[in-house]
RNA sequence: GUCCCCAUCGUCUAGUCCGGUCCAGGACACCGGCCUUUCACGCCGGCGACGCCGGUUCAAAUCCGGCUGGGGACGCCA
């Protein structure tokens, strides 16, 4: 089998999304499973709505989600010698020909036929007029009257399409600017791409533009349409349904791994399999085993997912990638291995690095703000005795560690005839401010020695 | 409106190509229980679906037709 080439083409007009993330994904893996090239091209035809930000945010979110590409990014607006040149191979081939009617009136037609309940479809005016090129003048491609063009899909089988349905689409516009079905064909056949894989919403582009293909003599690529993700109400993700850029995804505390995990299980199976490893994914992704029918995103799966690779991740490895979320709280700087270990307790604690910094705040701050329910309820006169032996006993422990830790709270709270629990609660509120979070030792073992007793006397303190 | 696509638990899906092994399996969520110094994690259990109607067949989630529902496309946007 020849080498595949697939490529990702989104146009720059805003940021990274979910569903262009996803087919970016299928199309590198695609590659990356064949041994083959992933090529990456900016389609900023559209002079208007294109910006440059918009291709640094995308570039951004690629490279977030470890979507590596071996060509590009290429531009279009950097390739207009080479569309005019098919341009002009159509023109003389008889495959496209000069239009002079103007937008407005294509327009209008397209309204009534709409309001009449046709197919609106431009009605070939220009066909056989001969004209040449001139300002304002679109280039036409002739689509064949008749016959039928028929669409191999990878992923849904084969389509037919009528010629008939089909009119004669703009190729170049009135200011010399290439279309997007012109422009993805001629591309796709200079980059040799083999493999088109790409959103659902291009199935009814496909006939038009295997009929270029065939106007140029040029070889097909094979094709594959992916469905569309759809938020909870069914409709095309958007805004209203939550994030949708990826890089949104980032600053929510997600990890790239959870991310591509999700995003890759939308539409692809295999088997009853739900995590992935890259390496995993590349092994055994395939086209055979992609859906047809459209998914919707859920945000509760990935949320899981994410939780799993966070509690997956070494700690250490865990301290960059959280640092950003600490400093944003204001918290005072930690060294790495006290973070570490703090990370440590909070692992199986917490589904994003947006949790786990906000539970991160009683090992952070010098001085914990008690929650006012739980020192009133714990913090009472009845806890200065076992507070005060506790302390005593502490403060002569040498090494505090999870046997160490535990042979003094027995001690004590054998002494003073009560259980464990009962003085669990009251030392968690004194050491973290609330009664919620990881184990006693394991804190204690974080704060440090000189924490935990500076904590328990700033609480003994309280008890009156 | 016209053309195209899709249809299994609330959600993601396995099974559908090559009918019987499926009174439909897994995962998320949800609900119980266990573990336990709190909360989580983990473990165990539960709830829950083949859109509808016909046809073919000894037998249909699986094949065929229709219907309904959803989505997409119909741009000098991509």
């Amino acid at each position: 089998m020849e080498t595949v080439i697939t490529r990702f083409p989104p146009s720059p007009t805003g940021f990274l999304h979910i569903g262009g993330a996803r087919t970016a994904l299928f199309n590198w893996l695609f590659a990356r499973h064949h041994g083959g090239k992933f090529i990456l091209r900016i389609e900023d035809t559209d002079l208007v709505r294109s910006t440059e930000a918009s291709v640094k945010a995308i570039l951004d979110g690629m490279e977030w989600l470890g979507l590596n590409w071996d060509e590009g990014p290429y531009f279009q607006t950097q390739r207009f010698d080479i569309y005019r040149e098919y341009a002009e191979r159509l023109v003389s081939t008889g495959h496209a020909y000069w239009c002079e009617c103007s937008p407005e009136v294509i327009e209008s037609r397209r309204k009534a036929a709409m309001a009449e309940g046709r197919k609106p479809k431009y009605e070939g005016t220009c066909r056989a007029k001969g004209l040449g090129p001139g300002s304002n003048r679109v280039l036409r491609f002739r689509t064949p009257d008749t016959g039928t063009t028929v669409l191999k899909d990878l992923i849904k089988g084969p389509i037919l399409f009528e010629n008939s349905e089909l009119d004669d689409l703009v190729l170049v516009r009135g200011d010399g600017v290439p279309t997007y079905n012109f422009a993805v064909v001629i591309d796709d056949i200079t980059m040799n791409v083999t493999h088109v894989i790409r959103g659902d919403d291009h199935v009814n582009n496909t006939p038009r533009q295997i009929l270029i293909y065939m106007a140029l003599n040029a070889r097909l690529p094979e094709f594959g349409h992916l469905p569309m993700i759809h938020g909870e109400d069914r409709s095309p993700l958007s805004k209203r349904h939550g994030a949708t850029s990826v890089m949104e995804y980032k600053e929510l505390g997600f990890l790239p791994e959870a991310l591509v995990n999700c995003l890759v299980r939308l539409g692809w199976s295999h088997g009853d399999e739900e995590i992935f490893s890259r390496a995993e994914l590349i092994e055994k992704f395939s086209l055979e085993a992609v859906g047809k029918s459209p998914g919707i995103f859920n945000m509760e799966k990935l949320l899981w997912l994410n939780a799993h690779y966070i509690k997956e991740k070494q700690p250490e490895d865990l301290v960059p990638l959280l640092r950003p979320f600490l400093s944003a709280r204001g918290y005072p700087d930690r060294p790495d291995g006290y973070l570490a270990g703090a990370i440590g307790t909070l692992q199986a604690r917490s589904r994003t690095l947006v949790e786990m910094a906000d539970a991160m705040r009683f090992y952070m701050v010098d001085e914990v703000v008690y929650d006012e329910a739980a020192s009133a309820k714990f913090l009472g006169a009845d806890m200065r005795n076992a507070f005060d032996r506790l302390t005593a006993e502490l403060e002569s422990l040498e090494s505090f560690n999870e046997e160490g830790l535990e042979a003094v709270f027995k001690k004590v709270t054998g002494e003073l005839g009560m259980k464990l629990g009962k003085i669990a609660q009251p030392v968690r509120v004194a050491l973290t401010g609330a009664t919620v979070s990881p184990g006693l030792f394991e804190i204690i073992g974080v704060l440090g020695k000189e924490t935990v007793l500076t904590r328990l006397r700033r609480a003994l303190a309280r008890m009156e």
